[in-house]
DNA sequence: CTGTTAGCGCCTTCAT
DNA sequence: ATGAAGGCGCTAACAG
């Protein structure tokens, strides 16, 4: 299977019998052309159909007008939503979009770097694998000046802009809520304790717990490696407590659903016997039953920030210096917390 | 903010004494070369940290090495499978992918089309937008013998290879399974009518009804716009009607959860009052309460078949004469129909 | 074995 | 107002 022709400016340039140079500057409308040449141009590349052949034009012109974009998981709703944002801003201000899934490996994340780097894209967008702890990647693109910004999962000691959530202000919210909904013990599942996100995210839930008194206690923070399997491990094993928490909060929505299915099928009301609340309000958390109270992630709003100040480095409307956007995350009240008391 | 440099193969050659021809030689592990020049070469490459231009090999050898991917919506879970599925073999076969969505909209899915095509594409993978309805972008491509395949969301008479779900034979499925569970009355909730699954999941509700010699009736087809208002409202005319549905199919899962949520929040039993059944196998309808029926399109497998036939297509590993591949679907029957009689 | 030459499609001085 | 020439980075005959 093989491609068709293409018409080059050079096929249009015989038929006329003009130069190529006349024809690349009739289609950018220079205004040293003579209006007669320049409309039978125009017209003709219409007719035959012309296409400019943005690899040669790229290649000219150093620059692709491709941004390059990196995320842990397609299929994961939040970031579909960040990669939304970024595709409807960056078409609006003229650049194309090539999109790679590192699936949560580094290795794949190296991968896909090189290639993106390969193929000259101007920029990059970048959310870190589960997996990522060292850096020389980053480091070398870096190095060689080629400009990329961090969101959601990033990188905090490298130099360059990164748009987060307020993780530790939403984890605030939320352990607070649970607080003010009479909540006394209250247990924190959090992620693998490297991730960014685990640590932001505890963060919050201690400042609360300090801010209102509650004691901190190691018991009352547990570990999943965040699948099904170690997530319902978690749930058991909270439930085999001695004594058990009146109140969890869950680092992430998934955690909670699992959590939330298994105490169900045993009996457990939630939030009667144990109050439940996760992070980053997936659609999923909305329609369980009871529905899950957690806090929400405008993922396309991130998406369009980070391009937009990125674009707006790239081109020169913004400092180059590296700044730090934080999105501020919304805490969504449902029936899996009780009713704050009036 | 610019780019940094990136070495050049000339740079090389210079720094070696040798020509740019035995750089490019030796960095293809052409065999005709001394093996001392070689690896002086390819140790200087690495020093240097070369990386090579995809963009001019790319206009040199007139292949990219690139496919183009267009979806109706990335965040949907179900197009986010088939773009993981087709991401993930299309990098095993060393081809990298550019990812448009077109919002449902015919003229973004146009605008995605020219931009990857002038990006030069050596094929594409496009999934039709809802609004769709004429097809003079897909059939100049076609005439330009640029290769692409149809999936999902097809045009039927266009003389490509397509690869669909047996969506008649997953509505069949379904209404056979209401049937089966003792409903009488079943009503059919679907889409736009000029809507391929639209009419195909039709065709598959109708053969079950008549193969069960239970009644068609205009009635008992009701539309929808997809929108969670329009979806609500068909709700809500349901609940009017004065000889209500037993058992109601909808087209897709998002359909199904609103129609469920109303009907919860109005105290109409599921499925005892009406059981209710969707498509598509969405990871919310597994979560809902009661956890809806519905019938499992394994989106990954589906990108997965689309882009490896569009390859072995491409590199000459099937014959180009278009082929229609049809994926079984599976039902899942859930807590939102009744168990069948044993 | 290696260098020279030509050209992919386009843009951009520099002439005229 | 237009054309000729050179080059972006790379590959592929063709010549030794």
């Amino acid at each position: 299977m093989k491609k068709g022709h293409q018409v080059t400016m050079k096929e249009i340039a015989k038929k006329l019998g003009v130069s190529v140079s006349t024809i690349s500057r009739a289609l950018k409308d220079s205004p040293e052309l003579h209006v007669e040449t320049k409309r039978r141009i125009v017209e003709m590349a219409k007719e035959m159909n012309y296409q400019p052949n943005l690899l040669a034009q790229s290649l000219r012109i150093s620059r692709t007008n491709t941004l390059g974009v990196i995320v842990p998981e397609i299929t994961s709703h939040f970031f579909a939503s960040c990669i939304s944002g970024i595709q409807d801003h960056a078409i609006k201000r003229g650049y194309n979009v090539m999109i790679c899934q590192s699936n949560e490996s580094i290795e794949q994340e190296k991968a896909n770097l090189k290639t993106l780097v390969a193929s000259q894209v101007d920029a990059l967008l970048i959310s870190l694998s589960r997996e990522t702890n060292h850096y020389e990647h980053l480091e070398e693109i870096y190095s060689r000046e080629i400009p990329f910004v961090l969101f959601d999962r990033v990188h905090e000691e490298m130099p360059v802009s990164k748009i987060t959530f307020n993780d530790a202000g939403g984890a605030y919210q939320v352990t607070k809520h649970l607080i003010e909904t009479g909540c006394k013990k209250i247990m924190y599942i959090s992620g693998p304790e490297d991730l960014y996100i685990s640590k932001k995210r505890k963060e919050g839930y201690l400042k609360a717990l300090k801010e209102f008194g509650l004691p901190e206690n190691q018991e009352l923070i547990k570990i999943t490696d965040l699948t099904t399997e170690g997530n319902l491990q978690v749930a058991q094993e909270i439930l085999d407590m001695k004594n058990r928490p009146d109140g969890v909060f869950c680092m992430i929505d998934p955690v909670a659903v699992d959590v939330l299915t298994l105490w169900k099928s045993l009996g457990v009301k939630i939030p009667t016997d144990i109050a439940l609340a996760g992070f980053t309000n997936n659609p999923t958390s909305a329609v369980v039953e009871p529905p899950l109270t957690t806090v929400s992630q405008p993922g396309y709003e991130m998406g369009k920030l980070a391009v937009t100040h990125l674009l707006d480095q790239l081109e020169g409307l913004a400092s180059d210096d590296p700044i730090s956007i934080v999105l501020e995350t919304t805490l969504v009240p449902r029936k899996s917390t009780k009713s704050v008391a009036k």
